[in-house]
DNA sequence: ATCTATTAATAAGG
DNA sequence: TCCTTATTAATAGAT
């Protein structure tokens, strides 16, 4: 439908492409519009093309959750399979929620159970196994716990040494300054820290 | 574009409704291949009416996640926010599973945690912190797991309990075969368990 | 972006 | 649902 009919192929000149993008892009938002007013259709829209925009429609009083929840109530898997060759995707999608739902659960359980709520339906072996997972963490957070004070103490070492050396650079600034009168600001100068990636964490 | 010009509104006629749907419905999923081959586009397409049944096109090599992912790192929240008005939806598809994502993670880190591991980014509270709740979660496992030899002796109790009247029993019924001939199956009755309902978990 | 010749979509009817 | 066809709508190529 234009000067001359085209092919069905990607179109190589890349303004051409873009120009018919364009335009064909806003074709399919309007018919969608049209669809979803003349005919009470509900429609889910999403285009982006190679210059990276990405355009969408939903019609109003749906979206895509709803959507979704109704295709998976009209089509059972079996179909779904029969139409994989499409490329679609939305399944896909669910199956992702689906997924991090699971593992969201099992994680909570496991949590809770490590806590040693909603431990009655756990039996002698599940027990025992919890046991020693909570002792093993609890000996690793006491080390790591019991380390703290020997790093504070080394790092209040490391403080009173870097103390002692800056109050005798201190001294020796002064005593410079003490002879020069021509010193107006007497303790511009920078103090390199002895230690500067003493960071670790407390 | 066909006999007549119609209004862009709700077509009233039921049949014509469907028919137009129907027609409509192949040229906008023709329109999106098309443009999906013409200009390298990625069209994702999902259109249901009032039949109930629903029809989808993705273009290939995509699908919504990568979809989504192109829109969020395109797209602002604040792009998002201006377009809501459209009935827009994948957001919240999205928003769901980022949700459920950061859930995911923060659980795992706490698990990491709990069993020890990863923990050098610990300051001394958050170690203390752990600490108590590994010791109060031992505490409860621990109770729970010490309860189990108690309920195994006592359902032991009853278990020879049950034996000594089943012995009885059999003693007795084996008394009263011998006085009496006729019996062909001398054990056919049913021995009602004392404690029927002994079943805690092991 | 706008124009317009031409093709494509489709409304109405069978 | 499919076919036909008059008519409108979309759009390819040019400006």
């Amino acid at each position: 439908m234009g000067r001359g009919k085209i092919e069905i192929k990607r179109i190589e000149n890349t303004s051409n492409r873009q120009v018919t993008y364009s335009k064909r892009k806003n074709g399919i938002i309007k018919k969608a519009k049209e669809i979803t007013v003349l005919c009470d259709a509900n429609v889910s829209l999403v285009i982006y093309g190679s210059s990276g925009k990405m355009y969408e429609y939903c019609s109003p009083k749906t979206n895509l959750i709803d959507m979704l929840d109704r295709y998976q109530r009209l089509s059972g898997n079996k179909l779904w399979d029969a139409k994989h060759e499409a490329g679609f995707s939305l399944f896909n999608l669910q199956n992702e929620i689906d997924r991090i739902k699971k593992e969201n659960e099992s994680m909570q359980i496991e949590l809770r159970h490590l806590k040693g709520e909603d431990i009655t339906s756990l039996n002698y072996e599940e027990l025992i196994g919890y046991e020693d997972a909570l002792e093993n963490g609890l000996t690793n957070i006491r080390e790591k716990k019991d380390e703290i004070p020997k790093i504070m103490r080394k790092r209040e070492q490391v403080l009173e040494e870097e103390n002692k050396h800056l109050m005798y650079m201190v001294q020796q600034t002064e005593m410079a300054a003490m002879g020069d009168y021509q010193q107006h600001e007497p303790f511009s100068f920078r103090v390199q820290p002895m230690q500067p990636n003493l960071h670790e964490r407390m």
